[in-house]
DNA sequence: GATGAATGAGGGTTCATTCAT
DNA sequence: TATGAATGAACCCTCATTCAT
């Protein structure tokens, strides 16, 4: 998506990153449509006409910054989740908690994806995101998971469940972002929302 | 929030409906940011400048807009669920089914509270948007009486489990709005939202 | 070429023509590309944004000045020359003549015709110019007639003798709008332009 | 006018050319304001930053390329006008044919020439556009030395004449880039062009 | 009340030019 | 000398809002 990668130095993708940090924080604290490409640059300390070398307009590079977030989440993800000891409901459960850690510890980025990810939907969904469908196959892959080893109901589509999960999981965010909330109460809600939906799931006896 | 409440009755408040209804069509096909007054208007068959006359500015034709719709939403909820023979956990299950019903029913409407209503929080957070917690009301209310009558676990925070199951609701519903969906296929997914959900919380044996 | 025409009031074509005897103005003191929209606006005396309610943008600007200028010129050469008592010869040196005098009263518009329209030469074939075929089809017309009647010599191709006047014609307008010069010499130049252009082409004896 | 006279001698005269080259092209196929330098630059194989080691600004690489090719045409003709056999008027209408050949030859200069001397007909008054003084000396020479020996009627402005001579040849030129011609038509167009301009100056009998 | 022409502040983007390497 | 990434001033155009009719 980017139009241009100045050589490959660590100068620029230094510069690179600067400019999607600035654009992470006037996203998150203004909404896409109200940041102003020349704060981004004054964030960045960049020119603003620098902000064109590494991005092709302002919709780039909100893309860029989905994906590039989205990119490292899911790697987040995966590194945290294969290091979980226990079954596939302890996985869920640490894919929860990652969550609201995530949250908590990045409050900009956590209001950039809860805010301008939905708005933003129909808009990415021409440039279809697949970011967004790497992220979601990672729940799905769990719930199959689960659905075949018989500690998950399998009358249940798991797209379906995932998506749902997701769902409730980004809304509980998007209160947190929105919301003062002392790290007890992040971790009781964390513990509420992974045992609410993974009891909604779990295979009957 | 609207600045002109017009005296001389219907034919004024037609004009209101109509500045509300164009205002829905354009937000939901091109988003909040990108509509135009004047696209509005021409929706309206009214004059760009009558706009004014019945709302502050385009602010608070969105915020209008949502307490319009809001109301009419938690209207139609309380009527139906008023109506549901059975226990609580029918009426959850109602909850639900209405939700999608009134998706299908009215795509524009759910197109536009699924994403502007996100993308709009903050923005909407300073107005405090009362009709949004009005709404979550009901289905805290209906939470709460679960757990008293014992259908429910009470462990739970019914107010956190009220949001999430609005945000799996919601998620379903931006799918249903961003997706051709065939009608079976819409009321399999109802019955399969309601039933995740409802198993989450049931009080279990 | 105009993208609207706001009712058809006086008012209303007035200020369409005040924005293109600004755009005149400032086309011919720094040409097209040097020519700012809020400059036009300022001589106009309306607001940036009028310019957009009565042209498309920049371009359409200067084809719309060129078309209305072009059929005040058409208009004016027909009915001077439609006046012309004596033959084919007199009225094409009346037509030189005209041009002169036009140069003189009009100093602006003399600018912008031998400098832009050469340098829109291309950019106007796009749209085709085709009011500046029907300038140059009067030329060709008493060319034509000349030629019928035995006046000039028909071993000419009429069209490339009137572009060919024409282009002596406007190099000596440039030098014109370029350099002071004296009522007198404006004549006699004129004079020796129209000897010379009808001593080529005369049938000879 | 350009900053940089290279003192290493044949590598960076080339590299001068080259660039002089790149603008002949950019300038022809988008005209002046619309050539962007880098695009310049990519023609010619260097970097932006090397065309001002060669040239003050982009007006400088204007005013120089006109100087440059001015001056190829000036030795060009002043050469081939010099083996002309005959009188006056033979040279006189080998100065028309040899327009047109160049035309052709050349459709870049010519299309440049043009359309963008006239334009730039003010912008290079400033600098004055000696180069284009010589060139029209070379036709009031002609012009002159044939009223001197009897051949054109002395009563006409030598340098009038030589302007409207080049006024005619020029839009015919320009006519010639703009469509498509094929090569009789060229050279009938030539002939026309020069019997037509001498018949208008020729002493009379 | 209703109109819609007029306003003008605001911002995304371009691109000639610079300068550290 | 040569490079090309970086700069930032400049400008066209949009569109929410106003107000004379």
């Amino acid at each position: 998506m980017s139009q241009h990668d100045p050589t490959s130095g660590e100068g620029n993708e230094d510069k690179r990153q600067r400019i999607l940090e600035g654009a992470l924080a006037a996203f998150a604290e203004k909404g896409f449509y109200n940041a102003k490409v020349s704060e981004i640059a004054d964030e960045a300390e960049v020119a603003d006409g620098t902000i064109y070398l590494y991005f092709e307009n302002k919709d780039d590079l909100l893309i860029s910054l989905f994906e590039d977030r989205m990119e490292w989440i899911i790697n987040r993800l995966e590194h945290e989740l294969s290091e979980v000891q226990g079954g596939i409901a302890d996985r869920v459960r640490r894919f929860v908690e990652l969550h609201f850690q995530l949250a908590v510890e990045n409050p900009e980025l956590a209001e950039f994806i809860t805010v301008e990810l939905r708005q933003s939907a129909k808009f990415i969904k021409e440039y279809d995101n697949p970011k967004f469908g790497d992220y979601l196959a990672i729940l799905t892959g769990l719930i199959d998971e689960g659905q075949r080893n018989g500690t998950f109901d399998d009358t249940f589509d798991s797209r379906l469940v995932s998506r749902s999960m997701f769902g409730a999981l980004d809304e509980e965010l998007l209160e947190l972002t929105l919301t003062e909330t002392d790290a007890n109460d992040v971790s009781r809600r964390a513990e509420q929302v992974s045992r609410m939906l993974l009891e909604g799931i779990m295979a009957g006896d």
